[in-house]
DNA sequence: CGTAGTTTTGATGTCAGTCAAAATGTGTGG
DNA sequence: CCACACATTTTGACTGACATCAAAACTACG
């Protein structure tokens, strides 16, 4: 197991592009003593449950995770994934319990952030409460590209955005931004992107075939990048929009 | 014009339900010090673009906005509409500079909240930092239910959940929450849901020939509310989801 | 009352969903 | 290591909801 699962703040490599960013080194060492380790979770783990009271934050250390709602009729829709660095639970600051449920991709371990001892330390570190802010916003900007995403693009584009999300992400993190594995299930893709697992699969296949990437079950290469990233704007909407 | 314009939060009909909402009378007159008034704005003007630095947010006083994000091929896409007591320019956080445009969808005016001024605020007063969190908050899970309606909903269920937004939202004001105005064009609906002013128009004139909702142009009338409700869950949805 | 913008209505086309089955992968016990 | 069961993914044929194209009806404003 990634013995990054017990690293504290200051130590840990995700410092950069977690929570942390930006804070002077003693400010870290005040904001790792409130972070509490928690137990690595298995695959299919659930962290938090939708409804549940909300006392802290959960930042992902290794691993990934997925975030849904859930419908009366027993459904489920995916809202997003989270990879290391991200911050877990945000929707939840309105009312103080989840709006959504996240459960683990794979084995990964996150800190957990409580809620009261984070704002009592935005109040000391001016700089924590600019970070907290960024956060938030990033949140809100990604969240408004997928509105963009689903309401806009056609199964194509959608399936292009999706790998170019992933590949910038992992970018981000000094993984290869061309070479990675999907660590969710077809099924998670189509439910994300509002499509079927059947369009997916064959969007994949036809990239695959048209050998802008080479896909084999969950690895992914991307082979063209420039092409990928052209798909998304020239790709024929589904509705198009004003002027 | 609405006097409103120019009152301040202690003031202000909107206290319970924009940023002041939780705070004392005193911490009222604090944040009521850094808030500008600003001159009202006409119909289609621009309160901010896209791209611009992002020095304030901004609070609606009255009248409605609407939020979109350009395409590099001119198009655009809208995000949001906003009704008063709402905040807006929250995904600017990230970077400081504004994600999307802000138009006003008829004569209204706003608030100006700069950020700076803001933030020193929040520090000092702690119940203001916890309402700026839960606003946030708000944001982003009402950014989810966008996501969720975009990636899964059927057409109609589309245009019921988007009455039942607004219905709710003018209720919340202490308007009537079944008989309004649309103040956005059908063009900005459609936009908005991701179909086109074809399909909004048809999906109206069915729910008013069902009786559901009287409409005629911008006016809309709620008849039955509970069945409206009811289509947004049994209506055969466009993309099935999980188990 | 005329022009331009917006909304409605109608006819037709297509992308992605639905249904069905095959192919491939994964795990378990003998 | 293999055999079997089960889950996931792929492929194919067909269908339907919504987009597209086109034109008429309605509004608004000078």
């Amino acid at each position: 197991m990634d013995t990054l699962a017990w690293t504290s703040c200051p130590d840990c490599r995700l410092v950069g592009l977690c929570l942390p960013h930006g804070l002077h080194t003693n400010e870290v060492k005040q904001l790792a003593r409130i972070v509490k380790n928690k137990r690595p979770l298995q695959t299919d783990e659930l962290l938090y449950v939708q409804g549940d009271e909300c006392q802290s934050l959960y930042a992902v250390k290794s691993g990934s995770f997925r975030s849904f709602i859930a419908n009366k009729d027993g459904t489920e829709q995916t809202i997003g994934f989270y990879l290391p660095g991200e911050l877990m639970g945000l929707d939840s600051l309105q009312y103080g319990r989840f709006s959504c449920s996240t459960v683990a991709l794979e084995t990964g371990a996150v800190c957990e952030v409580p809620l009261l001892r984070l704002n009592e330390l935005c109040a000391k570190i001016p700089g924590l409460q600019t970070q907290m802010m960024r956060i938030l916003g990033k949140e809100i900007a990604s969240d408004h590209d997928k509105i963009l995403l689903l309401g806009h693009r056609a199964a194509k584009a959608r399936m292009a955005t999706f790998l170019l999300m992933l590949s910038k992400r992992y970018g981000a993190l000094g993984f290869s931004s061309t070479v990675f594995n999907l660590s969710m299930r077809r099924q998670d893709i189509a439910n994300f992107l509002g499509l079927t697992i059947e369009t997916v699969s064959r969007q994949l296949a036809e990239l695959n075939k048209q050998g802008v990437i080479t896909v084999k079950q969950r690895g992914v290469q991307i082979n063209d990048l420039e092409l990928l990233k052209a798909l998304v704007e020239h790709c024929p909407v589904q509705t198009p929009c004003v002027k």
